[in-house]
DNA sequence: CTTCGGCTGGTCAATCTGTGCAATCGGTAG
DNA sequence: CTACCGATTGCACAGATTGACCAGCCGAAG
């Protein structure tokens, strides 16, 4: 496990910040911005990227924009004799659930799905509680996006230590 | 909706996985893997981005890796009088709220909140109902992350027409 | 005082990028 | 059938960037 958290200075959370505005440009380019040597931009990121506070770079697709418009959120309950693995599995299968978690309180996986309609959405439902595990699933459908997905303000917030 | 969503075809879809497989490569490399021309990875990469089906490269910065270790999910019940938008407004201003969505059911506003422990916990959604905007908040923590956030599959899917 | 790790500023060859261009291909409209 | 259109290809060029080095500087730790 690697629960060893980074501490960030500034210079981290400027770096993630540019980085997170200009995704494009290149070592050199930053350590212009940021004013230090090209070296110390390299050996910075290269750190964040090994300790794997950074996880990638890759590509962030808008499912909205590539057919899927409805977003949903769903509770899952299962049948306890089946494991959280196996459910993961069969959940893992499915494209349009985008991601997924254990969870506490009434429920015991909240996951995160996708459809190209409400039409559709309901098929990706019964494909999900078609699987023998799970007992019983709760959709909760997301209208509007009032915070998109950030992490930006977590950094700069991460280096008040 | 009134955003046509782009149709992927298969090239864009391996673009897609390839890129997200190893983000840092570039257009040349691209071009040499799907043994494509380099113009043509230039023009799809332009014309997804041109679009909005990729949002754009950002570092994926890991929350729990940064020190925050605890993530969930709160369910906010608000004052009607008070618009989507001031609460909005106001969660805006808490990095710890890492999105937010207006839903349907019983709830009004659903957003990720991650925090440094159980207590920062407390501590977060403390700030959070401290708005007067906000009548009730019902917290759900996520103990296990089954299926990290992903949407390789769901441009795989996208391209089958 | 000495060692150590991090940062700086510089060099080098190799590679990649942005940008044009003409030619080719496939499908479509007339 | 033929002309046209967009997409793709292959190629070329100058300029920028990369990865790899290295010597020197500095503050903190031993």
């Amino acid at each position: 496990m690697t629960e060893h958290s980074v501490q960030l200075d500034e210079l981290d959370a400027k770096l993630i910040e540019l980085l997170a505005a200009e995704p494009r440009i290149g070592v050199l380019e930053l350590s212009r911005r940021l004013a230090v040597a090209r070296g110390t931009v390299q050996a910075r990121l290269d750190k964040l990227t090994a300790r794997g506070a950074i996880k990638g770079f890759g590509p962030e697709v808008v499912p909205a924009l590539i057919g899927f418009g409805v977003m949903s959120f769903v509770t899952l309950e299962i049948s306890q004799r089946y494991g959280h693995d196996a459910v993961a599995g069969h959940l893992a299968e499915i494209p349009e659930v985008l991601e997924a978690h254990t969870i506490t309180g009434s429920g015991d996986i909240l996951c995160r799905i996708v459809a190209r309609s409400n039409a559709d959405l309901q098929r990706v439902i019964d494909q999900i509680v078609g699987y023998e595990g799970i007992r019983r699933a709760h959709t909760i459908i997301a209208l509007a996006e009032l915070i998109p997905y950030r992490t930006v303000p977590l950094t700069k917030a991460a280096t008040r230590i």
